[in-house]
DNA sequence: CGCTTCAATATGTATATACATATCACGAAA
DNA sequence: TTTCGTGATATGTATATACATATTGAAGCG
């Protein structure tokens, strides 16, 4: 959740607690408060906007746990330092992304294969025993071009049904999304040279920079997916949107 | 954000309200309750705890918060489906993430302007009206390897302290972290090809892929800094961990 | 048959109260 | 002077209660 939510700034909160909320967190952006400044007691802060404890409470729990101000027994509430920068990235469906940019969308199975799991496959998707895993790489076009290249690695014991379904028409993404509840995924951003197998699917050419996204999903402790999305630079970026600090 | 915060799958939360929270959040990951399930009521659920109401409440709006449940006057609460997709993308310091790969970090002031906006800072900036900025150029070394070019912009009209800063001694990304809070910010994350001024300035080939990252800063809806690091392919990755949903 | 009205219901907010718990400061004992 | 205990204090959690508010379903009326 994004956990801060529309914590400041806004027109005229409906509830106490949320005004409450909302000039402290304004008093600590407009640097009035410092990081490290004492911000009042519950009780002054009550006799103040004249309500109960619980009412104060209620603000500044919320602001303790969006990281704007942290607790501490006996002395009080403090003006946190923003320590980790967290930005809430968004992904979105590949489908929708291209639709925003006014395309026609396209989907392209290129290859599907079953089989028992190799080391390589094992360390893909986080799996100690070994199984059957099916791979799967395909193209997602942007109109007449394609747009992004996703190898992917699906584990067999956690979605059987996936064996029975031939993924001609329908990408394995939105899929495995309306299938599997996950609770857990791990993503990693980086930059490459085209190989020669996707510099040829994403016709460009080889060493060309491209973006990489790859995922790997867990649903209850179990590995699900690993997912290698690779898009030729300039085609595509990852947009995040900030959220001051985290715990 | 992190609103959802350690929401499942925890040991063993110790007041009341966090175990609540955390048996129905596990009830909704493991699909015992899919998405469009009305959970019980909260007055079903203060039975079944045998808790107060506003025990159940404080969970159930937590939770609400997170966005895995819709709370409905007079309906009820509803199992959420996850919408768009959230990762929590953690930002380090420059510094620090060279400390992880254990090598001695340096850092290296390029240039520094001071100049009236152009037309170009102000859309970098986000800004409207003209005004004095400060373009810096930097770059951060893990051992004798340039790990990360930076080229900043700062408001001087919301930073006014960075004109009588050198910034030889000091990177900028962490002296305006100390200075300044922020309340919003924005990412961008693409993949180019080396420009000719950033391969000088970061020992590779012109044209060889470049992971870069973007970041917009506010403070109070002021624009704050505009900043671009760009790091070779392979030198570095951006890591996500992953939230289902998000309002 | 369609419309309005109304009451029942679940959530939203706030209160006063109570006790638990961590921690700091001060003073007594070693 | 150092150490230990003890009480004061602010937060953490939970309760019972109260009333507000949105929404739904059903009754009543034109």
């Amino acid at each position: 959740m994004d956990v801060t939510e529309a914590i400041s700034a806004d027109a005229e909160p409906a509830s106490l607690h949320q005004r409450i909320l909302a000039d402290i967190s304004d008093r600590i952006m407009s640097g009035e408060w410092a990081p490290g400044h004492r911000i009042p007691f519950e009780h002054e802060l009550s006799a103040e906007y004249g309500c109960s404890r619980m009412t104060v409470n209620k603000a500044l729990s919320q602001l303790a746990k969006a990281g704007l101000i942290e607790r501490r027994r006996r002395s009080g509430s403090f003006v946190r330092r923003p320590q980790s920068q967290a930005a809430i990235l968004e992904i979105h469906d590949i489908k929708t992304e291209v639709a925003a940019l006014g395309l026609p969308y396209r989907y392209e199975l290129t290859s599907r294969r079953k089989r028992k799991s190799t080391p390589d496959d094992r360390e893909r998707l986080g799996l100690k025993n070994s199984g059957a895993v099916l791979e799967l790489t395909c193209r997602h076009f942007a109109g007449a071009q394609p747009f992004c290249h996703e190898d992917r690695l699906v584990n067999l014991a956690a979605v059987p049904e996936a064996a029975d379904e031939s993924f001609e028409e329908n990408a394995p993404g939105p899929w495995l999304i309306g299938r599997i509840p996950w609770s857990a995924a791990e993503h990693r951003i980086t930059a490459v040279g085209a190989e020669a197998e996707t510099a040829a699917a994403l016709n460009i050419a080889e060493g060309s920079p491209c973006l990489v996204v790859e995922r790997r999903t867990w649903s209850a402790d179990h590995p699900v997916t690993h997912v290698r999305f690779t898009y030729a630079a300039g085609s595509h970026a990852l947009v995040a949107r900030f959220t001051p600090s985290q715990s």
